[in-house]
DNA sequence: ATCGTTACCGACAATGTTTCCATACGAGTT
DNA sequence: AACTCGTATGGAAACATTGTCGGTAACGAT
């Protein structure tokens, strides 16, 4: 199948280049006659422009990166696939970037920013590495999500996140109303991600307020997956028996525990109980169903694209967008029977 | 920060653009001394090429697709993860890309091989529509997985799949041999997609060898999707309420399906036994853990690329490679009661 | 001293598109 | 008749890079 550029096209319909691109992208100064019948042509040959060339002069429209961490996360899967609902009719166009867990992201922005002129990022379970000097000197407008960029001060940074705090002290006073005092946390402390932080902080302010001192050693520091949450679920609770209740810093984690629980011949809700954070599609469907804190994700989404197409008008970044979320109470909670 | 042209980094070196090419490409006749105070300007501004351009003069490097046909399917996601692990030290360069349920994927190769020039193509979960004219005179090659293309007879077109005929079999063989009787098949027909149609035929032809009659209202055709699943499921059992055993022909659908029989009292595989299909990570994990045909991703991907790539080197394409699976039996089923 | 070879490097064309500037032409104004 | 003006169009430069071709210098061989 032969590969029509717009010159083809152009000698096909007897007029210029020029005047090809100029009803390729709806300019109003063309005669209709001559609109339609290079349209005709077109149609016919089923051109389609070189995306390349026109990335070289790069047009009127921005283009902004979407950059995800990790590809199986199906919370930030979500996420993201909500992102690009809401910049339909947008004029900028997006693209989006897979980074390994432990890849650096914003290794990947520079790439981006130089190889394909990317204007703005969106970083979707990223970090911040304040020390990052590639950081330092981006000018591109970037949002983050589940993250806070408050205390970055960056000249160009947003970020939009829930009340991590407020949540993870909601997460372990559902676990305390239920009666439970032995509570493990199932968490990562990641460098550069104060979301974990503030689940932690958040679970902290519960426990001290109902006066339940806090067993260091229930904080377990899990890889996010489901196998890895299931190995260390398995050897956290071969040492600490006693635990009743676990309050797991994502869904995912949640899962692999629950599997690891089961194995262990312990079941959930009556002898452990769970709870989850993010609130994934397979919660609902889990059993048992998850009890967990639900992220907003098309608030998020929308809230982090406007955010970023306000920037890159020219707009002031707010620093730090909260938006509401939500307890959701299922199957993974009961009272302690212990 | 300033984003740096070649020319920039010639000016800044002191030489041509054409010498800073020679080293941006690895060529071998640049005198070692210049080529380090290139490559030592060009650490020094963080340069990187831009990819429009070089797209622009394409190299020798062909660009390949991988079509992904839907976002959340983690089966999908994890056939086209373990591709691009094979895309390593391959003289290709790879992209993904995402298209609707519902769209057209070849809508989507001929846009992209206009606009990006891609040179061949990966459909992963996708169909095969032989009427589609635009496919008819396609004629970049390409690779089809987890569907057959062997009687589709394009010039250059192959096909990666299991043996779904067979594996529909044994799938259905596993509910027979526990005692069940009264099947359901949770399935869909997708035009052009003979995979599902297959696993079908095998399911038929387990039945009628052990001599069981198939009762047509019990084949379910539900979306594939968690809540599609459990939809269907919950309307299927409040007419069959008699049914002991399911074949799911995805591990999603069994998921959803397992919900749905649990929130009507039912247990499984106590009550009702449940086969699922693909072998997702989540299946491991879920309670119970899913009996399940396991696809052997890594060998469809492997086979996949290399397919491709001996296409584009001009070879001939061979119609269709079988790979095998096997069936892996967990908690979900379990001898019939009834 | 001249030639051929090799190693290294630069000028230039080409890629497909958009944009800026120029041109042609008819209508309306002085 | 000489102008401006607006509409419709084309020519050519520009975008950043690669590949082709040719050129220069150095050097050993004749």
């Amino acid at each position: 199948m032969k590969i029509y550029t717009i010159k083809d096209i152009a000698r096909k319909a007897g007029v210029s280049v020029t005047t090809v691109s100029r009803v390729l992208n709806k300019r109003p100064d063309v005669n209709p006659a001559t609109r339609e019948r290079v349209e005709r042509v077109m149609a016919e040959c089923r051109f389609v422009g070189n995306a390349n060339a026109r990335g070289l002069k790069q047009p009127d429209g921005d283009l902004i990166a979407i950059i995800l961490r990790g590809r199986e996360n199906p919370f930030l899967n979500a996420l993201a696939e909500a992102m690009l609902a809401h910049t339909q009719g947008l004029k900028a166009s997006f693209l989006t970037e897979f980074v390994d867990e432990q890849a650096d992201e914003f290794q990947a922005a520079i790439r981006l920013s130089h190889e394909k002129r990317v204007k703005g990022f969106i970083f979707v379970g990223g970090r911040i590495d304040e020390r990052s000097e590639v950081l330092q000197d981006m000018d591109a407008p970037m949002v983050f999500t589940t993250i806070s960029a408050e205390n970055a001060a960056f000249p160009r940074a947003a970020s939009v996140s829930i009340d991590d705090r407020a949540m993870g002290r909601a997460a372990m006073q559902t676990l305390l109303d239920a009666g439970h005092r032995r509570i493990a946390i199932f968490g990562g402390i990641r460098q550069g991600d104060d979301g974990f932080a503030k689940r932690y902080a958040g679970a902290m302010d519960a426990l001290s307020a109902a006066g339940v001192p806090f067993d260091e050693s229930r904080f377990v520091q899990t890889r996010f997956s489901l196998s890895g949450a299931y190995e260390s679920a398995r050897q956290f609770f071969a040492d600490k028996a006693d635990t009743t209740a676990v309050f797991a810093m994502s869904d995912t984690v949640a899962i692999g525990v629950i599997r690891a629980l089961k194995d262990i011949g312990r079941s959930v809700p009556e002898d452990v109980s769970v709870v989850g954070y993010d609130g994934i599609e397979m919660g609902k469907f889990f059993l048992p169903r998850l009890t967990t804190v639900e992220q907003p994700v098309d608030d998020i989404a929308r809230q982090s694209v406007h955010v970023l197409m306000d920037m890159l008008e020219g707009g002031q970044p707010p620093s730090h967008i909260v938006v509401d979320a939500k307890l959701v109470l299922r199957e993974s909670v009961a009272p302690c029977q212990g």
